[in-house]
DNA sequence: CATGAATGAGAGTTCATTCAT
DNA sequence: AATGAATGAACTCTCATTCAT
């Protein structure tokens, strides 16, 4: 059975090619930096020659540009919608958003885009600005409003919401640049599964409201 | 009669040369990273040539080792001073910590570090190992020794420390990474003792042991 | 029934699609030089892509000479036309040759080719030599012809015929030149018209004998 | 016997070196134009190598500025001063002028200029604005003073001046161009005093109120 | 000790040229 | 016949490193 479609011809090569280029570039962008990244290397990963990176990307910063718009388009709607599914259920919702992140992005190649943001954020601040605008404040809004959430349905205790969500958001982050830097000295490096279960213990025990009593858990 | 801090300044001066040219690529380094910071400029940081950086340092990235290697040094004895003078007192130990870390650490130039690190630890993985070695590994072992105390006291439950300990740091980095990345996007960025109790209190919370009932579930 | 200049109009373009296009070079090199000239532009001038330049002519060296080789055609017959018409006239000779000059190459595209070569003759000797050989021979040949016509009428005193006809030309060759550089700063520039009459009044009183007493200077 | 000052030491070598680099790359720039000329080949042609420009010029465009600006230096006072010391023998001056130009500029490497001029004047305006401004105009008042001061003193008739100008500087500039293009095809070249001679011979003929009568020269 | 002029390998970028479609 | 995606050699420019002063 013949796919359809002709296969590989030059107009479907075209189209893939930028993909494909954002792809490498992350790779090496996330394991070396941008400085130390050679457009050749970048090329040579995608298959062409460093020539052809210049038919789609104007320069190296054009480049990089692009590498970081492509790594929030999937970050946006995916969380909002769990935001609707898991209405009910705070604490469910926030392992959902969590192991979600996991999957959908800590674990695959936007997980080295931490790394990298932060690694460039002081070179090229009108990127960072942008990534800051367009996915870290969302995703601190996505986990307010699942904390606020769970403080309105009586689940959580009364926090510092802002300061908490940014709290809460560390350990992922850190999860996924450990695997992008540190990760190869750590010999008895720890399984993500049982580290993220063991940040939602802790968040939700540091979270939850003390049972029995029906009063604030900040009260003495 | 000469004045004895004359001829003193000079030779100073020069004793006190590859602190002040550390300094000077520390700060560098971190903002920029290593392959985009130019010798040139860390020399002129410091006031000096171009050329008597290599009276000092032989390369680039011996400038580097010696940068990650006076990060550590102050690190060290702090924490282990802390553990006797606490051993009592798990929660208070836990706060001399955190608190202790941002006076010396993480406020200091050398908050730098985890982002510099983080950055150029594929780059360099002898030095990551031995950052590894020499700075994480203790900073944990610190960390889970004041768990294990705590939960030897009966004052925290059972959790997987090893995690755990892992996951308490997290905040503690992110908040020196983002004072050397987003900061400046973050228009409304919040203030790191705020952060520091709010961390405090979701950990405190997250690891107590519930009050009351001696039947939480992972009670031995 | 088919109109007749349809079809036409397909084979008229393969017909003329090198003439376009070597008129689209002369245009650039003409502005910018040979090396700064691309491909690419002098295709999108002569609306065709980049790999049709190629259909057509084998080299941007190729392109060059063809460019080089149109630009003499015209220049040939024209002047040796003029020099059987006013045979009798030498000084009304001198005038056609210089109106003509400026009426039919001068002011015209071909204008630029003064420029082009000086720029280049060096960079490409075989054509610089083609040209000198094909077009400056040529018209020195015919102004000096018109000057030993002068002369052998009477009209014109004894001079250094070689080294004037080149005397002559230079005034000519600056005119062509200058609307090709200099122009666009030179705010108040000559009209040429009148830049020509000039010439040809300098040229004229420079080169006729003195009337009325037969021993001028110069006289045998 | 010892020349007093050091001979050749650092310092003196960072002196000269502006100057033997612009007069490098004059003489490449002239011969194969601004885009043609590979940095490469001025540094070497200097002795030395091809970082070293980069110490004294920021890029290629600098350097070409820097040439063309000392092109300039010359050619100001020499002329004025011939404006005051042959005031009174308009002729004279005019001799003196056109042969001090061949003597001091023409037949000098700075003879190349008004070909690179020429050639790059349309790729950059600004540059070439320039040297419109501080060369070509002031050579222009200076043959303007003079021919002035030919008719003034009875000695020139009365004509376009402003056009005459231009006129009696082609064939000079044309002189210095062709030494640098066609120079090489034309194996019969004109020797330079000759082809001075000749136009000086044009130019005071040309120029010249016609003797015995006392009337205009372009009367009737 | 300290300097900074000089170096040259290396990286980003351009563009003439080719060739599958 | 015409296209334009792809190539890679060549060029400009940078910067770690050296060394005469």
């Amino acid at each position: 059975m013949q796919a359809p479609d002709t296969p590989l011809t030059h107009q479907r090569r075209k189209d893939a090619r930028p993909a494909e280029l954002t792809a490498a570039a992350l790779a090496l962008f996330v394991e070396r930096g941008f400085a130390a990244t050679r457009l050749e290397d970048v090329a040579a990963r995608a298959g062409v020659s460093k020539g052809t990176l210049y038919l789609y990307f104007g320069s190296k910063e054009e480049l990089f540009k692009a590498v970081i718009r492509e790594g929030i388009v999937p970050v946006i709607e995916i969380g909002e919608a769990l935001l609707e599914t898991y209405r009910d259920d705070p604490e469910h919702l926030l392992r959902e958003i969590i192991f979600g992140w996991w999957k959908m992005i800590g674990s695959t190649p936007l997980g080295g885009i931490p790394k990298l943001m932060i690694a460039e954020a002081a070179n090229f601040p009108e990127i960072a600005q942008f990534h800051y605008d367009e996915v870290i404040v969302r995703i601190r809004r996505l986990l307010a409003t699942a904390l606020e959430l769970g403080q309105a349905k009586g689940v959580f205790r009364q926090v510092d919401v802002v300061a908490q969500v940014q709290i809460i958001l560390s350990p992922l982050l850190m999860l996924a640049i450990w695997g992008h830097s540190f990760a190869c000295c750590d010999r008895a490096g720890i399984d993500p599964q049982r580290y993220l279960e063991a940040t939602l213990d802790l968040i939700l025990n540091g979270l939850r409201k003390p049972r029995g009593n029906g009063e604030n858990g900040d009260a003495p």
